[in-house]
DNA sequence: GCATTATTTAGACAGCGTCAAGTTGGCGCG
DNA sequence: CGCGCCAACTTGACGCTGTCTAAATAATGC
């Protein structure tokens, strides 16, 4: 039944956002009364909390999957998997996402869970940092590769980027510049040297 | 009396989120009943959007602020006091800033005025991606650009970083190597060549 | 002074989160 | 079997919310 809640609040949140998600409709929907969801969340927020950790462990396990590429097929190809992986969890976890940097929908302080969880993403993308960067990855390194995909995630989320990239061909092939463009920045200058506008690019 | 209920809203916002902005309360603290308000305003959602759109304004007003640096300092100095005015606004305009970016709170699609200050501060936004960039600045450019800068904010305003630059000088000091690190990224070799080749970074 | 309009008020309604108390059904134990 | 017990769930209430309707007051133009 627990799970059952889960379920349909996922999906409430993904159809209507945060604001429809009431105690009342998720129990209409799961064909209980109004108080039973109580029995296994203290308040609504609790419910949000939990599919918010949620999240952040999925977020997790697909940044490591990122990650893990670089073996095989190098560090940029494990850089812009990871991107790809941010934002491709943003957009297709749109509901939950929205709300696991919102502190005044899901409070973290009031959930250990949550907090662990969202550490664990966290750790993952520093390790990455330190993948780029090497021993002289410095916390600002993990930062701003960070707010890049998150920047990212939010704007195509949240509205001002999707009107334009509505199909999802559009928004790969995007990502796909995009990433390009982020890996070079990222990566710092050795993408210069080692892409395709050859020599002048140094001088342009 | 719009005025007021329109500072009375925002610090209600600041303070407590927008879960706490509530017609009500709004009317309360203006001293009207609560009925009020809905002379001025449709309904709550107005008041958000009202403040969004402010909010955009504010925000395109500092970018451009920022871009205008270009002609004394160069380049650079616009291309950081853009990104230290973008996640200083968010900073210093925190409940604002938090709904400006949440289709869930404040709808654009219902706010014409919203939607066009919202594009007003992306087109300065833009315009700095062309500056940056020059002719060759491609919509990508100016994404990764917004992305970046977006995301530390969101990231700064919403918890995860703000726990580790509590004082105001320690998020200075971080700001200033992000966004060192930033303008590397983003103007790409640029910044290389105008530390080893000096003033012939201005011929562009 | 009067009519019209802009403001403001009062009251009602359904829906919300949540507290308190009651009901049901299954389990171990004597 | 009867008993207590505990978990799962229901029922009913409270004050809060946004918003509809209608009435009352204040301001304005003639």
């Amino acid at each position: 039944m627990r799970r059952d809640l889960l379920i349909t609040s996922r999906s409430l949140l993904d159809e209507a956002g945060p604001g429809a998600l009431s105690m009342r409709e998720v129990a209409r929907r799961a064909g209980c009364t109004h108080q039973a969801p109580y029995h296994y969340f203290e308040d609504r927020e609790s419910i949000l909390a939990a599919l918010v950790a949620e999240g952040f462990d999925a977020l997790a396990l697909r940044l490591e999957a990122a990650h893990a590429l670089a073996d095989t097929q190098g560090v940029r190809a494990a850089l812009m998997a990871s991107a790809t992986a941010y934002v491709g969890f943003a957009t297709s976890h749109v509901g939950v996402f929205r709300i696991m940097f919102r502190p005044d929908t899901c409070n973290p302080a009031r959930f250990a869970d949550v907090r662990e969880a969202g550490a664990r993403a966290r750790a993952e993308l520093s390790r990455l940092a330190r993948l780029v960067h090497g021993n002289k990855a410095t916390p600002a390194n993990a930062t701003v590769l960070w707010a890049h995909v998150h920047g990212l995630a939010c704007l195509l989320v949240d509205g001002p980027l999707a009107s334009e990239f509505a199909t999802d061909e559009a928004l790969h092939k995007h990502l796909e510049i995009v990433g390009e463009q982020f890996a070079d920045l990222v990566t710092g200058s050795a993408p210069v040297r080692a892409r395709k506008r050859g020599p002048k690019a140094l001088e342009r």
